[in-house]
DNA sequence: CGATGCCGCGATTTCTAA
DNA sequence: TTAGAAATCGCGGCATCG
């Protein structure tokens, strides 16, 4: 989840989520309330989806009988073209592979489908396709209906509308077509123009009036979408409506010629309900990649300047699992980067790859391996394993857990002949039980040479340098964080995962932290180990004990050195981050 | 000796009930 | 609105293992 900046709760998964359903829905044929014929193939569909993803969907089922649960599409529309399609709306997944992308990208421009259009326009470019298959066919989306005398038993009801949507000749009594493109030869101008329009669309409210044929042309005569959205109060308030809508274009016109000429990214408007294109996916994965960018969501200043970092921490942009993964592989090799892009995205994917490990290795630790596998594993560490599973060790009483690997290294178990002398403690080396003896003697021979501090192993005293010298060795490649050791950073990448691997077996809920399940669990337990000395007050978190002796008896805070999280106004990130 | 897992601290944020 | 409770998470250190 993330913090929005208007205080909503963004479920980062969600979209994504809905889309997987609906397209199982869309598999199993549950739900589907729409069929697309096209050349002679049928098509199950939802027209909630449909109309999320295409202009011309969009206009047929919103300005047509709501019951319509058919729809022919022009005969010379290519059906592998509209199934890519299809797919690409219920998965955001597109194959563009040279075979086919010309026919997805004329269907794309027949469906109104833009973002598609402009990636694979991109793509075509960048093949070179364009040379070899020029675009055969006439793109022009507009269409008319005529009434399918042929019933439709859609569902067991008996409605009795179809539609056929074709390209074919203009409205009875219009003088011009409402989306006129001269010839094929400037399909490249077409595909912009539609962009335009999409945006211009984009930018008007929802009810305003879009003329095609008079304000429109004051601007830009190609600008002409091929639909007119009606005004409640279109009679009355029609002069003073076109005179905004002149305005309003002549702003976004010039607000385009601007990005023009500064070569700046598009303006991100959209069509009001289409999904961002995967290209656009990929740029978000730059942002993710450029944390201090001006435009990045985790930089510590949002777009309106507050100084206030909101939680940066709680947007999520990666997700560790092997489907995502491969989606981003995919948008990959949609996506004509750069190089510098491709490297950051490789060492992105690198890391997601390393982490997975990790994921995996700690999911298989706390939920369960195989049996065999752990028995195997565990006889030779000599540790009790799930056969045990809800009993308790004889040598320590603990309750041993499915896949936990109860170890006893301390308690005296196994094959490690190095016994301590001063306690229960074995080991399978000398070495081992040489520096044990050293740590109950309370030796710590490796002195700081900074602040004195003291350590019994030199390899503690290397990782605690790292706070004199500073160094960080373990980035995050989502959001840049740096961290001292990598067990901080495994835990960090736990935010952006979304993972709490630590579930509360009384009540279910789940912690990413094993500390936090401990307090947790003295809610359970009612028990409230922490009590003020002043006052007698129990408390069962040692951090409210701190506040409240701050707070009522004027506690002084220890010697440590504050940790001062990223939301912090004094955090070094909230102003320079990372 | 490096890698790793674990523990606990403590400042801060978020939630929730009054 | 406010105060207390709960949760978050960066951090430092300890200990085990190969």
């Amino acid at each position: 989840m993330a913090n929005t900046a208007d205080g909503c709760i963004q479920f980062t998964r969600h979209a994504g989520d809905v889309l997987f359903n609906f397209n199982c829905l869309r598999s199993r044929n549950i739900m589907t309330d729409v069929t697309v014929t096209v050349n002679g193939q049928q098509f199950q569909a939802h027209k909630t989806v449909l109309i999320a993803c295409s202009g011309l969907f969009y206009t047929i089922l919103t300005s047509s009988d709501k019951n319509m649960s058919t729809i022919s599409l022009d005969p010379t529309v290519d059906s592998v073209g509209f199934s890519a399609l299809l797919d690409f709306m219920y998965t955001s997944c597109l194959a563009l592979n040279d075979s086919c992308i010309l026919s997805i990208l004329t269907t794309a421009i027949y469906l109104q489908m833009d973002h598609v259009v402009d990636t694979c326009q991109r793509v075509v470019k960048t093949r070179g396709l364009h040379q070899r298959q020029p675009v055969e066919q006439d793109l022009t989306p507009i269409f008319w209906r005529t009434r399918d005398p042929s019933p439709s038993t859609f569902s067991g009801h008996s409605v009795p509308r179809s539609h056929i949507y074709g390209r074919v000749p203009i409205p009875q009594g219009q003088a011009a077509p409402y989306w006129h493109i001269p010839d094929r030869s400037d399909a490249p101008l077409r595909i912009a123009n539609l962009s335009k329009m999409r945006r211009l669309h984009s930018t008007f409210d929802s009810n305003l009036v879009m003329h095609p044929l008079s304000s429109l042309s004051t601007v830009d005569n190609q600008m002409q979408p091929p639909w007119s959205v009606a005004h409640p109060k279109q009679g009355r308030n029609q002069t003073r409506a076109d005179d905004t809508d002149c305005r309003k274009l002549r702003e976004v016109k010039r607000h385009e010629e601007e990005e023009e000429q500064e070569d700046l990214p598009r303006s991100p408007h959209r069509s009001d309900c289409q999904p961002s294109s995967p290209m656009e996916s990929s740029s978000c994965s730059k942002e993710v990649a450029s944390p201090g960018t001006s435009s990045s969501p985790l930089s510590p200043h949002n777009r309106q300047g507050e100084p206030k970092v909101h939680y940066w921490k709680k947007h999520k942009f990666i997700v560790l699992n092997a489907s995502q993964e491969k989606e981003q592989q995919s948008e990959e090799s949609t996506s004509q980067t750069s190089q510098g892009e491709k490297k950051e995205q490789e060492d992105r994917l690198q890391q997601v790859r390393r982490l997975n490990s990790i994921s995996r290795i700690s999911e298989e630790g706390h939920q369960g391996l195989d049996s065999a596998k752990l028995q195997a594993e565990c006889s030779e560490s000599n540790c009790i394993v799930s056969e045990n599973v809800g009993n308790f060790c004889k040598e320590c009483d603990l309750p041993i857990t499915e896949g936990v690997c109860h170890q006893h290294s301390l308690q005296g178990h196994g094959d490690k002949p190095y016994k301590c002398d001063n306690c229960p403690a074995t080991f399978s080396c000398k070495g081992h039980l040489a520096s044990h003896k050293s740590l109950h003697m309370g030796e710590k021979p490796y002195r700081c040479s900074v602040c004195g501090a003291q350590f019994n192993r030199p390899a503690n005293l290397k990782t605690h340098s790292r706070i004199h010298s500073g160094e960080k060795p373990y980035k995050c490649e989502t959001c840049g964080a740096r961290f001292v050791q990598v067990a901080h950073l495994r835990a960090h990448v736990l935010i952006h995962t979304g993972e709490k691997p630590y579930p509360c077996d009384v009540c279910g809920s789940r912690f990413r932290h094993l500390q936090t399940l401990k307090s947790h669990k003295r809610i359970h337990t009612g028990e409230k180990p922490y009590q003020c000395d002043h006052c007698k007050l129990p408390f069962r978190h040692k951090s409210q004990l701190r506040l409240h002796l701050r707070q009522k008896h004027g506690a002084v805070t220890s010697g440590r050195t504050p940790h001062l999280r990223p939301g912090s106004a004094l955090h070094p990130h909230a102003v320079s981050p990372h």
